[in-house]
RNA sequence: CGGAAUGUGGCCCAGUGGCUAGGGCACCUGCUUUGGGAGCAGGGUAUCGUGGGUUCGAGUCUCACCAUUCCGACCA
């Protein structure tokens, strides 16, 4: 490509709108533009490594027996409410009426709509396994879009669905899929973790998701100093030693006058007790019923895994009416105690090391001492509902956790029969019986990996791309474009090099050396050939590895070979 | 959804209630230049976010709305 004729402008300046050095750069280089709020147009240079980026991914997944389609970008609301979906995915799901009324939304995801697929085609055990997967626009209104294509509204996703006879051969396409996914990451040049996590508004029972270790990422992993456990701090557990409770002085409970007093912060305060003497009671929304939830007080209720424990579809802090209404006091003074409706309490297990305790007494203004959880109050699921922290003990071998910023380009999901079963996609097993597809499915953020490769290889310069991934492998510099002999030398490495098929561009704008420099930087071309009139006059020409800034004088008539072979090993 | 800030050529920013709204970058023309974002001369480019209000007069004060960004809450 000849940049004097490519759509390409670069800029020295970022609109100030732009935080995240994957976003300033992509704007300074001339890769994206915003459109709206979270929407971008992609320009042909990000389209480019897009496209790489997609061809990676197909030529793993293909390799692997699964199979593309494309699925409407549009769906009917229907599909939704049959999932059961429609009522709590909430207003990140776009939803809209056309002309006759009839209820649609702009997919986020495609379970619905593949599962339809499906079982209108599927009907004999021998037709299966199948795995389906399409590169599609997905659109998800967030409530706060930021930070350029690492979290747009509208982006590319790559999404895959398998379908099993039963649970080992779910099980089986799940790993084949990790594998898949270890491997499209690893060519992408990426620095990743796939780890433990939780299952979200998707649903499901096993799940990973692979990670770009980035400062600038907004998960939060934990992995093992010493073995490969890796958890998204969601789903991550510790191994606590829970000792049993100290019960040598056991104090009756009683009721003390605490006005006003509603964080744990300001109780700790008010009765000088620490944090640790306290019982945090929330009150969630589990599947719109009120659940109270039972925390030592110096930690924070986990959701996911609150979630997790009662198989529960949606897990939302309750609003103020329902925490009044349930406990009969205004917000800061629940506890498991004389709640005054009756619901379902769920007490973490470290609780129950511990006696002596101060919690709400559902009485306004008013919280209760020597509480012992085994003898005061009943709750009704035990349970691991707080977080893991750094520093405590990996689960699987003696090594402690750290933490680490992720971004998260890719997740997979064992789903069992939760779209399966709702949505009828059934087939007949080797018996003859009627039986229910078994799923999994598998996103990759395509657009987001772009922005995550950016975060992870980047200089004050610009962009350091691999040449897998790279808009264009390598770039021919004429540094004096009115110089006959720099041009004519610059040109047939240009033809010569797309002859032996190196993805080339040429710099023969009319413009400076300098100019011209520092936009190859910026755009991170892997390789430049800087010709020269110098180097030239001596038969030889400058080939400058981005990465390492490293130039070497190589002779023209070997410059050709040996950016073929220097490409191989970057 | 709560808190805060910002909206002035394509981008970054000036602009005291008062004349024809400025500068830098970018863009166009010409000359000169050409090894790390050149110089000179000339030129084009703005419904000052939108709508109301105050005023003899509003980019500037005021109200509402819209948009964008940041922090938080939330989220594959």
């Amino acid at each position: 490509m000849r940049l004097s004729k490519y759509f390409l402008k670069t800029y020295k300046e970022a609109p100030k709108e732009a935080e995240v050095v994957s976003h300033i750069l992509m704007i300074r280089a001339g890769m994206i533009q915003k459109l709206a709020a979270g929407i971008y147009n992609y320009l042909p240079l990000a389209q480019k490594s897009i496209a790489k980026i997609e061809k990676i991914i197909r030529e793993e997944l293909d390799k692997r027996g699964c199979q593309e389609c494309l699925m409407p970008a549009v769906q009917p609301g229907e599909l939704w409410q049959e999932s059961g979906r429609w009522g709590y995915y909430g207003p990140e799901l776009l939803r809209f009426k056309d002309r006759k009324n009839a209820e649609y939304c702009l997919g986020p995801t495609h379970e619905e709509v593949v599962t339809d697929m499906v079982r209108r085609n599927l009907k004999s055990y021998r037709q299966l396994p199948w795995n389906i997967y399409q590169i599609q626009t997905k659109f998800r209104d967030e409530v706060r879009p930021r930070f350029g294509l690492m979290r747009g509204r509208e982006f590319v996703m790559k999404d895959a669905y398998s379908f099993d006879v039963d649970v080992d051969s779910a099980i089986k396409s799940y790993y084949l899929m990790y594998d898949a996914y270890t491997a499209i990451f690893k060519r992408c040049g990426l620095k990743f973790k796939a780890v433990d996590a939780s299952t979200g508004a998707i649903g499901g029972e096993l799940s990973h998701e692979f990670q770009v270790l980035a400062d600038s990422g907004e998960d939060t992993i934990l992995s093992c100093s010493k073995c490969d456990y890796a958890a998204n701090v969601e789903k991550a557990v510790s191994d606590r030693v829970l000792p049993a409770a100290d019960r040598s002085c056991v104090e009756e409970m009683k009721e003390v006058s605490t006005p006003g007093q509603k964080t744990i912060e300001e109780i700790s305060a008010f009765l000088k007790k620490p944090a640790e003497n306290f019982i945090k009671t929330l009150i969630f929304l589990v599947d719109d019923q009120p659940v109270a939830v039972l925390v030592p007080g110096e930690q924070d209720a986990n959701e996911a895994k609150i979630q997790g424990a009662l198989h529960a579809n949606s897990v939302w802090p309750a609003d103020e009416e329902t925490v009044k209404r349930v406990t009969g006091a205004e917000v800061g003074f629940a506890g498991p105690v004389n709640l005054k409706e009756k619901i379902k309490i769920v007490a973490d297990r470290q609780i129950y090391s511990r006696v002596n305790l101060v919690c709400g007494a559902n009485k306004t203004d008013c919280h209760l001492t020597g509480i012992d959880p085994e003898r005061d109050f009943k709750a009704d699921l035990i349970a691991d509902v707080t977080f893991a922290r750094t520093g405590e003990k990996c689960p699987h071998c003696d090594g402690v956790l750290e933490q680490f910023k992720g971004i998260e380009v890719g997740q997979v999901f064992h789903l069992g029969t939760k779209y399966s079963t709702p949505m009828k996609c059934n087939f007949l097993d080797k018996n003859g019986k009627e039986s229910t597809a078994v799923m999994g499915c598998y996103g990759i953020g395509v657009t987001r990996t772009l922005a995550a490769f950016i975060e992870q290889n980047h200089d004050d310069k610009g962009i350091i791309w691999s040449p897998a991934v790279a808009p264009f492998e390598a770039v021919v510099i004429p540094l004096q474009g009115n110089n006959e002999k720099v041009s004519a030398t610059a040109e047939k490495f240009y033809s010569d090099l797309r002859e032996i098929g190196v993805d080339v561009a040429i710099d023969d704008r009319d413009e400076r050396a300098g100019f011209k420099m520092n936009d190859a930087d910026l755009i991170g071309f892997p390789v430049q050939i800087q010709v020269g009139a110098r180097s030239v006059e001596n038969g030889q020409v400058e080939v400058k590895v981005r990465r390492t800034g490293e130039k070497v004088l190589i002779d023209i008539d070997k410059t050709v070979d040996y950016v073929r072979d220097l490409l191989k090993t970057l």
